[in-house]
RNA sequence: UGCCCCGUGGUGUAAUUGGCAACACGUCUGACUCUGGAUCAGAAGAGUUCAGGUUCGAGACCUGACGGGGCAGCCA
């Protein structure tokens, strides 16, 4: 991942870019892990990756590169009921794709629940663990509530021996879904609740996806994290805000077990406005068909956004932006944006299209086909430059015409004059309309003495608009994306489904565009000069069409300003 | 109601660890332009939730209030 400006080549020196770097440094200043750094991101194989785990990817990956360490890629699959192989591959495409770079330690929490059992038993044999055989229920009405402390199980002090057995049996499979589970004995009147004699294996006697039958009993996240951490021998484990409250109960089980102790520091999860990040609701609105799919270009997934044109340096950058804090927040989508718009002006190859037609006769011009030199990308002369056909029948864009236009617009009207990118500046001489009074037609004449690069033109126009050749023009569809929702933040509305923005898609079945782009390769990144930036689609484009995907829309000064009048 | 965390322009983050608020996005001007894009120049916008306290000096430290978030899954 590229560094970006504002990091220097010394990583101690360098000033720190967040509260975890400070952290970091403080700690390699100390020599508090031996000056390692090795970090990890630990997803849990139960959905696509979304924009929030690739701010954690990024920060995870950011920090081993900054610092010369290490970066795993863990999958925590310690609950086989959620998880599937599908979610695995997403997931190690959307890191890869990303950048993050994990070698060859594609790690999996359940290699390790021999190791895990293996303390369990150590824990018991300490008397610091023990078998329960209340029910989901019973231990819910038992746990206490915020004020009042919790009740102990009338199993907590059974013997080492019994125990010992009992847990055994448990993983011999002798005893039926949720009948037991092993809990660690610490405080059932701690403040926190964690601390209440957390469980740290249930019974579940369900297929795992990489274990298959051999177990059939799982450990809990909170038993099982803090362990896989210390395994992996990783020095910081990075997590979001809501795992503050169960730092002391991995400290507890890390310190009873006198094994390698990671430090823990939270960090405020990614909120983006107009959208939901919780793998919940996305799974909803896949499983439900709201989208379609995870990877619809809708989505705040990670898929998603490639689909719909993004780059991974964009992501990257994007997550650079934000920075990094402990304090909740929602991100305004502009900064996602600002991120995408900023790399595709930068590379992406300019080309026009025609997305809602408006023909154009331009009754002076030759039957003839004039080849003009067009630009490929204006921030960029090594790009070049590529020919565009042009015949005495066009196609302009429908909005570039106004019969009667409002102050301040400058493209065409009738009489009026108006450029065409790469070409003529023309006057509208007549509008053809239909029996329902639609415009149909212009009638326009052409100056030949305004022929674009000759410099021959005396004449100034305010507008410039695109064009495309009628016989030449390649059909395409062409789908336009708008926020998903249409709440600023959905995730707090009462019924968040309601906020579902139905005009989210936009399908044009026939746009027109410029000839050389029927060579265009699904995932190939354009400019549509005055629409804004879009990518060929990789999933509904065929051989016969090509389907374009909107990454996002150029900005638009024009229209805000109208509005204001 | 108990515990934990957080509170800086519209948004996201900074502030050399106590020296009097900076950057990016967004917004608004103007210049330039064959993309109403890009670029360039500039502007507005917070006195740091509030109240006390410590200090020559507080956004940073202390106390209390207020506000926001998290926690009562055999989810992660």
């Amino acid at each position: 991942m590229d560094e970006g400006k504002s990091t220097n080549e010394n990583p101690i020196e360098s000033k720190p870019k967040n509260f975890i770097y400070e952290i970091i440094d403080e700690d390699i200043r100390t020599n508090k892990l031996g000056g390692r750094v090795h970090t990890r991101f630990p997803p849990e194989p139960n959905g696509y990756l979304h924009i929030g785990h690739a701010k954690s990817i990024c920060l995870n990956y950011g920090i081993a590169e900054h610092y010369g360490g290490k970066f795993n890629l863990r999958f925590d699959d310690t609950n086989p009921e959620k998880e599937e192989q599908e979610y695995v591959d997403s997931i190690i495409e959307d890191v890869k794709w990303l950048g993050a770079n994990f070698e060859d330690r594609i790690l999996y929490a359940s290699d390790y629940f021999e190791q895990m059992y293996n303390w369990a038993v150590e824990l018991i044999k300490k008397g610091k663990a023990y078998v329960c055989d209340l029910t989901a229920n019973e231990i819910r009405a038992t746990r206490g509530t915020l004020t009042e402390p919790g009740i102990e199980s009338p199993y907590r002090n059974r013997s080492v021996e019994e125990n010992l057995n009992l847990f055994e049996r448990m993983r011999k499979g002798e005893f039926p879904n949720g009948s037991k589970t092993l809990r660690a004995k610490i405080d059932m009147a701690s403040p926190n609740f964690n601390m209440r004699d957390p469980i740290m294996y249930r019974i579940v006697h369900a297929e795992h996806h990489r274990q298959g039958d051999q177990w059939c009993i799982y450990p809990t996240y909170d038993w099982a994290h803090g362990l896989e951490d210390s395994f992996e021998r990783i020095t910081h484990s990075i997590c979001t805000l809501e795992f503050e409250n169960h730092r002391p109960l991995y400290d507890w089980f890390l310190d009873e077990l006198g094994i390698y102790h990671p430090q823990q520091i939270e960090f405020a999860r990614l909120n983006l406005s107009y959208t939901v990040m919780s793998k919940r609701r996305l799974l909803q609105l896949v499983k439900d068909s709201y989208v379609d799919g995870w990877d619809d270009p809708r989505m705040p997934t990670i898929s998603g956004y490639r689909r719909r044109g993004y780059t991974p340096e964009a992501v990257r950058n994007f997550t650079e932006i934000i920075g990094v804090a402990k304090r909740d927040a929602l991100t305004d989508i502009s900064l996602l944006e600002f991120a995408i718009r900023e790399d595709l002006n930068k590379n992406a190859q300019r080309a026009m299209a025609i997305l809602r037609p408006l023909k154009v006769i331009m009754t002076n011009y030759p039957d003839q086909v004039e080849e003009l030199d067009a630009v490929n990308n204006p921030e960029n002369p090594i790009a070049g430059t590529r020919k565009v056909p042009f015949t005495k029948e066009l196609y302009i864009e429908r909005t570039d015409f106004m019969e009667n236009p409002p102050k301040g617009y400058h493209r065409l009207m009738p009489g009026g004059e108006v450029r065409l990118r790469y070409a003529y500046i023309i006057k509208c001489e007549e509008v053809i309309k239909n029996s329902q009074g639609e415009v149909i037609e212009l009638r326009c004449t052409y100056d030949p003495e305004t022929k674009s690069g000759t410099g021959s033109s005396k004449k100034k126009v305010k507008g410039t608009i695109h064009w495309v050749s009628a016989k030449h023009a390649v059909e395409t569809e062409v789908r336009l994306y708008d926020r998903l929702f249409s709440s600023e933040n959905p995730g707090a509305e009462e019924n968040w489904l309601e906020h579902i923005n139905p005009n989210s898609l936009e399908i044009i079945p026939s746009a027109l565009v410029e000839p050389f782009l029927k060579n265009a390769k699904p995932g190939n990144r354009f400019q549509f000069e005055r629409h804004g930036y879009f990518c060929v689609d990789t999933k509904y484009t065929t051989s016969e069409k090509l389907v374009f995907n909107r990454t996002v829309t150029l900005k638009e000064s024009w229209g805000k300003t109208e509005n204001q009048k």
